[in-house]
DNA sequence: ATTTTAAGGTATCATTTTGGAACCGTCAAC
DNA sequence: GTTGACGGTTCCAAAATGATACCTTAAAAT
């Protein structure tokens, strides 16, 4: 498979990976969360190269991660914030934060620690379920078809790869 | 900066990215998650060269996220499997999804969903505050140095890049 | 007993992506 | 009027990737 037509799969996942699943981009992203929006700060706190972080910032751009907004009119000078769809990454960062901090320690502990605000407490952030407020884990969840591919197959358009990927986790 | 020295960083997201940051990894993870565990099923459903996929099995064994299990002594059949710290990639993959359900929507809705055993229901799964269980957004967090930052400053070997970061941070 | 088939790879080479360094244009400060 | 910072672009070499062909083992088919 080619990875320009990754963004057309049926799959969540390999769509989001399309976008972030490269070397650099959640570290961009990671770095805006973090407040440095500039470009020459993004690459120097991050070491790229700044053909590398020119390419991504305009790939977020397109994507509508981030957007641009212009401080200095005159030379054209931007920062770069996330829209509502990039703050919606936050439990992505999270997520990849927790678990680096808890398996590739390198015995000094997390390096950041995030404080939630409305309880004032250093936050340990866990999926739960939206209906029992539950954590949950991978041992405790099934997988199940949902509309974005039984629609497909009532109208018979889904990819063959993906309907061989269907029928062979149903079967499991 | 080279791609080999991420993983020394002291970012938990940069030394997560150097181990699952590329194309292909997280969509390998996520079809061991579906139980999809045998080298030449994940190539077929994911289309991705024997070559590549070799080398990122491999990779992925070593970095101890899946383990292989002999199926067939003979022949040196495996399946791969999650190993404990595998497991715990759960809230990634499932934020990631989440995120490409909704705001990579092609229109059909989601593909797979979530039911959580312990409750019964379709989960759509959130981070959640480890102290309080209120769901944790970006905009209700701040970021606070953790030990794996202060640690590193008292004995003064922080790297310069980093405590570029951390003082750039902690300015903002 | 020989051929076929399947899994799980390697080897090779063309193409793509990346990193690094040099260069460019604008404006602000000196 | 020169210098320097910012935000790029251009170019080239190096690394990663994809496609195809080939290898090995052993079970199954003939």
């Amino acid at each position: 498979m080619r990875w320009e037509n990754t963004h057309t799969q049926t799959c969540s996942i390999a769509r989001s990976t399309a976008i972030i699943g490269d070397r650099w981009t959640l570290l961009i992203i990671r770095q805006v969360f973090l407040r440095i929006r500039r470009f020459s700060e993004i690459q120097t706190t991050l070491g790229i190269s700044k053909h590398r972080l020119s390419d991504r910032l305009n790939r977020l751009v397109d994507s509508e991660i981030i957007y641009r907004e212009v401080y200095d009119q005159a030379r054209n000078r931007s920062e770069y914030k996330l829209t509502d769809s990039g703050l919606e990454l936050y439990p992505v960062i999270v997520a990849l934060a927790s678990w680096g901090d808890k398996w590739l320690d390198d015995g000094d502990g997390a390096p950041v620690e995030y404080v939630h605000n409305s309880c004032g407490c250093i936050a340990n952030p866990k999926l739960c379920c939206s209906n029992c407020s539950e954590e949950v884990t991978a041992l405790d969840t099934i997988v199940t078809p949902g509309p974005g591919i039984t629609k497909k197959i009532d109208r018979g358009d889904l990819p063959a790869a993906d309907l061989e990927l269907y029928e062979k986790i149903m079967s499991l």
